[in-house]
DNA sequence: CGAATCTCAGGCGAACTGATATGC
DNA sequence: CGCATATCAGTTGGCCTGAGATTC
């Protein structure tokens, strides 16, 4: 509950800011990651969002109508596509950030360097063993079944 | 990103949890905070639920219409409904608890008591700084002006 | 062949907005 | 009257599933 409170209020928080920019926290998040990484594809743009294919997907296509990303195929696999800010974009991302600079005062505030370190300790801690189960190349032999749905 | 790292890979898992019940994490958590309460009006489970009048009416709807809680005006104020769980709702409840006894143990792995007790407490900080703007029966008579939308 | 990347179609739960009725 | 509680209608963004096409 503690751990809902606080996302729910931050991204509450955050979606206003942007709102006036049109876009949401988690189109920030996704403008962010890719200005962080430079290229990506959008496999691992699903893993750095905690996203899944379909949004991400659906999320990169209404960026490129926007101009803010390209998608070109990606020269050594030919099944992926390597994602990138255009500068607009990368303009975007920037803008968004400074007007959200007041917000992350606020946060930075909050906590000294050793409660910030732990506080991201433990948050990795526990998405660490939440952890979706590791994709096998084939299920495991036998698994105990816990089915009994209502 | 910490955060929402956690928040999500949380949720999601806990969603696969109660997807066998046909019911998700949001609506297991309202369950939750009614069984704690005994009784509330709506509003109160907005607040306690970190969510919205339209969204928790719409959510409780759903649930009296399952048979899970009953909604009663409220004796003292005719506006407020007296939201309350039923039997099946209150067994329905208890069982949601059970199935997730499992991700509930690997959480409280996580931590010792030291530790659960700070991040707690680093996370109300949190949720406490994002707290939407307090309501104000009257707006104060004046306020730092800081619009300057794009 | 199996496995991975991505797209598409559809459905769904929850959030948000704005309007409305009603009781404080 | 203003304010609070709740409902309704409509829209939206993101999640999820299942199908399919393509490439490794």
């Amino acid at each position: 509950m503690h751990l809902r409170a606080a996302y729910t209020r931050l991204r509450r928080r955050s979606n206003l800011v942007f709102s006036s920019f049109g876009m949401t926290s988690d189109q920030y998040v996704l403008l962010t990651v890719l200005a962080r990484l430079g290229e990506a594809t959008q496999q691992e743009l699903v893993r750095r969002c905690y996203s899944d294919t379909a949004t991400i997907g659906t999320m990169l296509s209404l960026l490129e109508a926007k101009g803010l990303v390209t998608r070109t195929p990606h020269p050594q696999d030919g099944r992926a596509l390597s994602v990138r800010l255009t500068r607009p974009g990368r303009r975007l991302a920037e803008e968004m950030r400074q007007s959200s600079s007041g917000l992350r005062t606020d946060l930075a505030a909050l906590f000294n360097e050793q409660e910030l370190g732990k506080l991201l300790e433990f948050l990795n801690r526990l998405a660490g063993a939440m952890r979706p189960p590791a994709r096998r190349t084939a299920t495991p032999p036998s698994r105990r079944l816990k089915l009994l749905a209502k």
